[in-house]
Formats: structure tokens, sequence, C-alpha cells
RNA sequence: GCCCUCGUAGCUCAGCAGGAUAGAGCAAUCGCCUCCUAAGCGAUAGGUCACAGGUUCGACUCCUGUCGAGGGCACCA
């Protein structure tokens, strides 16, 4: 509705142009809002004000002269100049009728749109490193990251997902010594176990089951592993040294073949189970992208020698950096550390580069906002390599802090002290916590509390909308059981009937939903669906309370019947966009 | 110290590229089920949009500064 609006001002704009009203280079595409006061009618363009300086005139006047222009329509009621120079338009009621079977002929389809052209889109996002399970601050960036991409691919953009997978690096080391010094407790072995190793209680399982499928061929004495290691820190150590002490002894020990094998074994359950978890919250990937595979393919090499040959590299302290100052970083970053390891950087430049050269017209990151420090530099690689960095987009996810009981939880995959995803989904459901997620702006800070969300009381959104589907769903089914007949052609019904306010104000909001669901996926603000299907739910509830559906009169009851299918239809579209079920029953 | 993000009702948040009297939900008070699911609806009350300047026809929205909250400033990933 909006574009039709829309299309009829431009027309009118050019017009004015053309009899050199305004100046040709004036006319844009003008701006058509939603009023707020339903005295000022439907929409409101603030055209003229902005125009009339470029036109020599009032605002009004030239709001006169616009009007003048403008096609006649039987979309329109009437269209007035309020106040300082806006023009108001009324729609007619049949514009809106129309809506009705509009919306249940496209069905599915109502809400998408051509509008991304079937641009190539890439979303990467979580990439957690596989360490650990995925925890609750992951899954605001799970939830976030797979609607955004869903919502770009409902307004036409060809979106591909993906997952980094930091399948190598010393985190993962760290990871496959803590398997392997669990695995040498559960062989009777004494240690104590190192500060900075991963102390989850995944750590055990996997440990457990090397050692359930492998007995004792893993086992060293742990003396030996310990012998010459520097101390640990609350020992008066370095926890840093002690733990990379343990990961040298450990590939020692065990020789390339079998450290490998602890490190595939720890590397692939929690992979295993990170895509489990996703899958389970209804987040899919086209694609989970090795960063293994950037150094084995040579990759990151290349990265590095393109860097060099245009001069971006300088070598100090034995290090190799790339000059990230030049293009406005705070410092200079090493790519090539002392040891000949290319740092995590070097890997990230080589996958961004990547990416471009897979050719997507844009690439989205979804980050952890701490994460931040790191866009400049990366975005410095790109622009000295000669890549289009507009084409990068990041986007930074706050974290959410999580309460219990009014108390902050503190969480940290190393000390095993957090609230997994798993446990939220078990204990919330996939759906409240896909929608209380994606409730809030990315950049805001969030509250989660775990309490509240668990509670399944009416504070959670989700129910609310939910059961509006649901009630729905409901009275059909009582039309059914009381055998009560009505048409099911919804352009073989009268919608004249539909004549209370409630009925008007819940076709406004449906006619918002294609507008919403563009707004929403543009701005990349998945909480404006979340925020309208609140509006719309609470359009239907109050149209459920002060009027009833299946009414003596058949005419008036098929009008209503059809406003609420076509109500569902919408409830369904935007709840299906947010990965959250449209329950027929609750 | 420098850099990001944020600061709107008691609490949690909206406010769509500046636009017409600042909006929801919780919580509080008061009403509504012989009637399609009360996981619902209605009403009342509650705000000098952190503070101070500036930009203009007009600022919660843009700019600058101050204060406050969170995060970031590794040869870690």
């Amino acid at each position: 509705m909006k574009k039709q609006i829309e299309q009829l001002v431009m027309t009118a704009l050019q017009q004015l142009a053309a009899t050199g009203v305004i100046p040709q280079d004036a006319v844009s595409r003008p701006k058509i809002e939603r009023t707020r006061d339903s005295k000022h009618g439907d929409f409101a363009t603030n055209a003229a004000m902005v125009l009339a300086k470029a036109a020599r005139t009032n605002p009004r006047e030239l709001a006169q002269l616009l009007l003048d222009e403008l096609p006649s329509t039987d979309l329109l009621e009437h269209c007035e100049i309020a106040a300082p120079g806006f023009i108001n338009f009324t729609l007619t009621s049949t514009a809106y009728h129309r809506l009705i079977p509009s919306i249940l002929s496209l069905s599915h389809r109502y809400g998408r749109s051509d509008l991304g052209n079937g641009k190539r889109v890439q979303v990467e996002f979580v990439s957690a490193n596989p360490t650990g399970p995925l925890h609750v601050g992951h899954g605001r960036g799970a939830a976030y990251g797979s609607v955004v991409a869903d919502l770009l691919k409902a307004v036409g953009f060809d979106v591909h997902r993906e997952y980094y997978v930091n399948d190598a690096g010393r985190q993962m080391d760290i990871l496959a010594t803590s398997i392997w010094l669990r695995y040498l407790e559960l062989c009777d072995e004494t240690l104590t176990f190192p500060a900075n190793g991963y102390k989850g209680d995944y750590v055990w399982d996997i440990a457990a089951t090397l050692h359930r499928d492998h007995g004792e061929a893993y086992q060293q004495d742990a003396l030996s592993v310990f012998e010459g290691i520097e101390e640990d820190e609350p020992d008066g150590g370095d926890k840093e040294a002690h733990i990379d002490g343990l990961i040298e002894r450990a590939k020692q020990l065990l020789g390339d073949n079998r450290y490998r094998f602890v490190f595939e074994l720890g590397l692939n359950i929690i992979l295993d189970d990170i895509r489990d978890d996703l899958s389970l919250f209804g987040v899919n990937y086209d694609e989970w992208y090795s960063e293994r595979s950037l150094t084995e393919s040579g990759a990151v090499n290349q990265a590095i020698e393109r860097l060099r040959n245009n001069n971006q590299l300088y070598e100090k302290a034995g290090a190799l950096w790339f000059r990230s100052t030049d293009f406005g970083d705070e410092k200079d970053r090493v790519v090539v550390r002392d040891n000949g390891q290319t740092t995590y950087f070097a890997s990230d430049i080589a996958y961004h580069m990547d990416k471009l050269e897979r050719g997507f017209d844009r690439v989205i990151d979804v980050w952890g906002a701490d994460h931040h420090g790191y866009i400049p530099r990366v975005k410095a690689a790109l622009t000295a390599l000669g890549d289009d960095t507009s084409k990068l987009d990041v986007l930074l996810v706050q974290f959410a802090i999580l309460y219990r009981g009014g108390e902050k939880l503190q969480m940290s995959t190393r000390s095993g002290q957090f609230v997994t995803l798993r446990e939220l989904r078990k204990e919330v459901g996939a759906d409240a916590a896909r929608f209380f997620y994606v409730m809030r702006k990315c950049e805001q800070h969030m509250d989660f509390d775990l309490d509240l969300a668990k509670s399944q009381s009416s504070d959670n959104p989700v129910y609310y909308v939910q059961y509006a589907h649901a009630r729905i769903c409901s009275v059909f089914q009582q039309a059914a059981e009381q055998k009560i007949p009505f048409e099911n052609d919804p352009s073989a019904v009268d919608y004249g009937r539909l004549s209370e306010s409630h009925e008007q104000a819940l076709l406004t909001s449906l006619a918002k939903y294609p507008e919403t669901v563009e707004s929403s996926a543009l701005s990349e603000e998945p909480h404006q669906l979340t925020h309208y299907l609140r509006e719309l739910a609470n359009d239907f509830h109050t149209y459920y309370n002060t009027h009833k559906f299946l009414v003596e009169d058949s005419a008036l009851r098929d009008a209503r019947l059809q406003l609420i299918l076509a109500t569902r239809q919408v409830l369904r579209n935007g709840l299906n966009l947010l990965g959250v079920s449209a329950p027929e029953k609750m």
C-alpha cells in the first residue's frame, strides 16, 4: 500500500518538475510515513516541506500544486494539507478490503519481495571456537544472525549462511591437552589440572570416550608429563607458560599421530555437539568453513604474499608486521610470530579475502561486541589488498547479561561455569529463547533474566503472539464442530460488512506487514518484526474480546472469518521468519 | 589514557533516513468469563527523553562537551 502511495506522489513530483515548478534534480523518492494519529489519515508525506525551499515558495502552496498533479485513483478517499505543509492521505475502504483476498492468495508469500534482486549476501555468525558447548552468549548471535539471514532472503537476496570453524590454533591445543590430562586421571594418574585448562564436564566426557575406546593406549606417567614444566599460576608461575609447556610435552610424548587423534576427537565431538545444538535451535548453515583449510590450501601464505607485494609488511623483533596504521588502525599488527606461526589475524585476512573472491555482493559478519576492536584491522587488511571494504558489514551483538534470582551470573568457558544454550533451550524452549533474544536491538545491552524466561508466564511476549494464532485456529475448530458453514472463496465475500473500528485497526496492521519486513531486513533489525507481531496480536485479542466471529448473520460471519484467516496468515508468516513455531493449540 | 556501544515511566524496552499532544510490556490500583481457549480484554496512574550548549521552520532523533553504565585496546583465539 505504501508503495502505491509512493508511486502516486512520485508521478506528481515528476509532473511538477516537468512544468518547472521544482528543479529537476530535487525530485527523489518521496518519504511516505504512517501517521501516528488516525485524524491525520493513513499516510502522510513531508515532501512539500522538504522541497519548498528549492521551489521558492511556501510549503502549503507547494503542497496544493502537488495535490493538483496527483493522478486519480480509487485508493484514496481524500487528501488534505495539514498544519505546516504535510499532505495527509486517507485510503478508501475498498483499498483495505482488497487486502484480505490478496493476503490469502499470496499465502506464505505475503510480505516477501524481490527488492534484493537476487544479490548474493553472505551472513557469517556464531563462529564460536569449538572448545566447548555453546553458551547463552552465543545464543544471541545465533538467533540474531539466523533471523537477519531469513529476513534478507525474504526480501529477495540470495543468502549464504556460514560458520567459521576455528579448528586451528592455541585454544584448540589447550583443549586437546585438557582432554588428555583428564584421560590420564581416568587412568588413575595423579596430577594437578592446569589453571588455564578447560575444566568443564564435557572435557571429562570426551576423555572418558577416549578411555573407553582405547584403554591405556594413550597413558603416560604423570611425573614425566609435568617434569620440568614451568610452575602454574597459583604456585608462583605463569599459567600461560605452564599450559604451553604441557601442550609441547603432550605432542612430544604422544607423537604426531596420537596427539592429532586426541585433537581430532575433541574437535569432532564438540563440533557435532554445536551443530546439533544449533540445528535444534532452528539455526542451519549452508557451509561450515574450516580455518585450518585456509592454512592447508596455502590461502594464508597467499594473503601474506599479497600484502608483502603491496609493500605492507615489515619485520621487527623477529616477527612479521602489517602496517595497519596506514589504514586507520591504532597500531600495527603481527601476522607471523617470531616462532614462525601465523596469527589468527593472518587467517582472518585470508578468510575475508576469500569471502570477497567468492563473489558475494555483500558480506555480513555478526560478531560479539568484544570483537569490535577487531574491525579496523580487518578492514585495513582488505583495503591494503585492494579489496572493496564497503562490501563488508560487521554487526556487533552486545552480550546478554544473565541474571538468576536477581543476581548477575559470570560466565567463562574455561572455568566450566556457564549456562549452555542447550540448557536454556530445554528450560525455556527454542521458541521463547529465539523470540526473547531477537526482541532487542543487537547493539543494546540485554538483561536476560533466566527466572523470568523460564517462568513461562505471560511476561514472555512469544506466548502472547502464539496464543493469538492458536485462538484463530480454535475458532475454525469450533466452526467445524458446530457445523457452522462459511464461504471458502475470499473474493466472494462482502467486506463492506467490516465496519467496526477494531476491524479497521486489524486491517491497518495487516497492511503494515510488508513494510515491516522490508524495514527489518534492510536495517538488520529483527526487533521491528517482534514489536510488529506483538501489536498485531494485540489488535486481534482486542477484536476477539469485543466481537464474536461465529455470528448468525452469514455475510458478516464470512467477512469476519476471512479477516481473521488473513490475520492468521500474517502471524504465521511473521513467526516463521523469526524461526518461532505457530501452534494451532496451546 | 584512547576507542566502541548505550543512558527514554519504578523495572525491561520501542520511537522507523529530525516532523504534528513522547509509546508498549511488566509491576501498582480498579473493572470484565452462564458467551469462539481469561496464556485474554478494558480503565486509571506514572516521563523536564542523563545534563549543558549548538545546527533549523521544527531535535528523543544530527553535532560538540560533561557525567554515568558496559565492552574493547595481545607475537590469545
